[in-house]
DNA sequence: CGAAATCCGATGAAAATAGTCGGGTATCGA
DNA sequence: TCGATACCCGACTATTTTCATCGGATTTCG
């Protein structure tokens, strides 16, 4: 199981327009670190702009901003914008595709799954991220 | 974040062989459910083996065994055996990729999702869904 | 007007996934 | 011994997804 270059990318974004919040908007250019190419990037924040989560200026000294507060901000929110809902198996969402009933107990295990992750993911935001920045595991007090 | 059907299929597989524990070897096609291909399940089923989590009877009359008793065999063994470790990033496990140190809180997120779902898995067995073979919403007690 | 910057669809390259094929090998039973 | 059964295995193909790249259109500031 892994995650997409995009949804990483996605959280690095949303985690700077987080640390310049109400500096304005933002240019792609200084949101793109080392190694994230600017047209790739482009994309990317056109998802996020379309799901709500960021702002934008068009035009000369324009840019990007998030739309609301850090800590509204999940990161269950930024995923869903960049890689779409979590989908384990279709027969989570799509009924006709499994002829298991309710008496299909993986189908159970999967729906149990998809609950921790989202759950999980709810319960982080950008908020909290930029409360906790050097959180690593050498700093045990 | 979607699950590939080896996750699926090998899952599938598991729970059958587990129902079937006892019974002798079962073949290939007696695993093999509707709309499954036998030639790539029977690739599934070598990860498996490898994995050490089914033994196999070469020759006529040969199959598929689970290798322990199904409350030994975890989600987490099986997900590892179809799809390998979870890693979400590559600066989880390739130490090099990563630029950010402990300073960087993305990755400690990751680090936590990673535990949360690694976690859940461990905690599922076979055994546990054997023992719960309709629980389904419908069925609340 | 011209530069700065986002917007957008189309296209291409690379990788992962899903599935197929053909032959090899081991075992059972007659 | 022979043939049928059934797993083993590497190579190949097709499909899909991911990861970009490109070129131009549009908007806005100064």
């Amino acid at each position: 199981m892994k995650l997409s270059t995009r949804g990483k990318y996605g959280l690095y974004a949303m985690y700077y327009l987080a640390q310049h919040q109400g500096e304005g908007p933002q240019s792609l250019q200084s949101i793109s670190t080392t190694g994230v190419p600017k047209q790739y990037l482009e994309q990317l924040l056109g998802n996020l702009r379309r799901a709500g989560l960021v702002t934008t200026v068009r035009g000369a000294q324009g840019g990007y901003q998030i739309s609301q507060s850090p800590g509204a901000i999940t990161l269950l929110d930024i995923m869903d914008a960049m890689e779409g809902p979590i989908e384990l198996t279709e027969c989570m969402t799509d009924e006709t595709r499994c002829d298991r009933a309710c008496g299909c107990p993986v189908r159970h295990v999967w729906q149990r799954l998809t609950d921790t992750i989202n759950s999980e993911l709810a319960q982080i935001t950008l908020g909290s991220m930029l409360a906790h920045p050097c959180e690593g595991e050498a700093l045990e007090s």
